[in-house]
DNA sequence: ATCTTTGACAAACAAGTGTTCGCTGAAAGA
DNA sequence: TCTTTCAGCGAACACTTGTTTGTCAAAGAT
């Protein structure tokens, strides 16, 4: 069934408040300061016509906080060009470089589910808990086909896969306060900092202990 | 000079605002949703008199965040028994220990400081980068100690540390939102993935590549 | 004992908050 | 063509916000 006139509009008026809202957190304010007036005002609507697409501020807040759900995962979907083939220290460069990449096209994004990750709003946790554990449960699924093509023990696929995640989400918060020349060497650092790790899972998948 | 009547009640009055306003914020609540008025109220005291202690809000924001890194701090100190002596492996035990120990004591200062890591307030920001710089580099030195008695090359010494830090930092995260025992199965995660790291970091220090 | 300092307070201000209600005009369905 | 639906709007409600001003009483200094 073709979309009506009076859908598509309501459905394009819903994206410029969230727009709005992401132009506002441009700044690096959080969500939680946003007021509703302040959204209505910059997408030009009156305060209470956000009640049309909103039941409340928070239900706007999660909208917005799944769309930056959706749209981290689009940028750091793998295309499954597996490790085995490329190797994995050039798998680690592609998984930096994607990050890197989404980190310059969606800083605010970025900055917005990192905050919220402990934000109050339980509902708003949750929702990105899952959306990190999905991340890592991913990662941990390349990591684990690299490891069977070489007959290794799959137990740390995981652990591996967590700490990758927390070292380059560590990585991201240092360069959101720099400039996109001065990433650069914070990328490379954190590559450093991954190859160390997928090392040291290789080796104690080979018995090698500390 | 001894402290006069005058100078001890105010600095008790100080302290009395202080921990009113970590008191609010024990329910997971962000420093930006306190009100002025609010923590007047729950340390006991009218609103306007608040400003004889802070010139403003942004004031009580940064004293509340100077004593949680000082907390921080003292927590996570080490007492310099080295690497060398205990061995790796039980350094990082001791390492996630100290952390969870913190993390057990003082919840609320750890969420704050993460949550106003990436908070709109630059000074905020800025105060707690240095802060956490100050821990890697802290730890930094302790395995370059651990390395130095190895003869291994010191180069990656600052990123194990870095990585460390982010490791042991995205495990407290996940453990906030869990209960204290299952905090130890988060723990354990931590020390597998810090144990492959210094792994991984011994044997790119030795030339093995991946 | 007198004078100065100062922490605590109440009142007031201008502006902000999220949300509800009743209305209007245009699009959708009959 | 007539009727229903509903996105957008202005007014209003009952708060809350940070901050300033002036007053008062107790502590410190002389």
């Amino acid at each position: 069934m073709a979309e009506t006139t009076r859908q598509r509009q309501k459905r394009q008026t819903r994206e410029r408040i969230l727009e709005a809202a992401r132009t506002l957190m441009a700044g690096g304010r959080g969500l939680d300061s946003l007021g509703l007036r302040e959204v209505a005002r910059e997408s030009g609507l009156a305060a209470t016509s956000l009640y049309n697409h909103f039941p409340d501020m928070d239900a706007l807040g999660l909208a917005l906080i799944d769309s930056c759900c959706f749209r981290l995962r689009s940028a750091m979907e793998n295309e499954r060009r597996s490790m085995i083939e490329i190797g994995p220290a050039r798998a680690v460069k592609e998984l930096v470089g994607r990050f890197v990449r989404y980190l310059n096209d969606y800083e605010n994004d970025f900055r917005l589910l990192v905050q919220q990750r402990l934000g109050s709003h339980d509902r708003y946790r949750m929702r990105i808990q899952r959306e990190l554990q999905l991340l890592v449960d991913e990662l941990a699924e390349d990591v684990r086909q690299a490891v069977a093509a070489q007959g290794r023990d799959p137990v740390p696929a995981e652990q591996e896969a967590e700490a990758a995640i927390a070292i380059m989400f560590g990585a991201g918060i240092s360069m959101l306060d720099n400039t996109v020349a001065a990433r650069k060497v914070l990328a490379d650092h954190a590559c450093l900092q991954l190859e160390m790790m997928a090392l040291g899972g290789r080796m104690m998948a080979q018995g090698v202990r500390l």
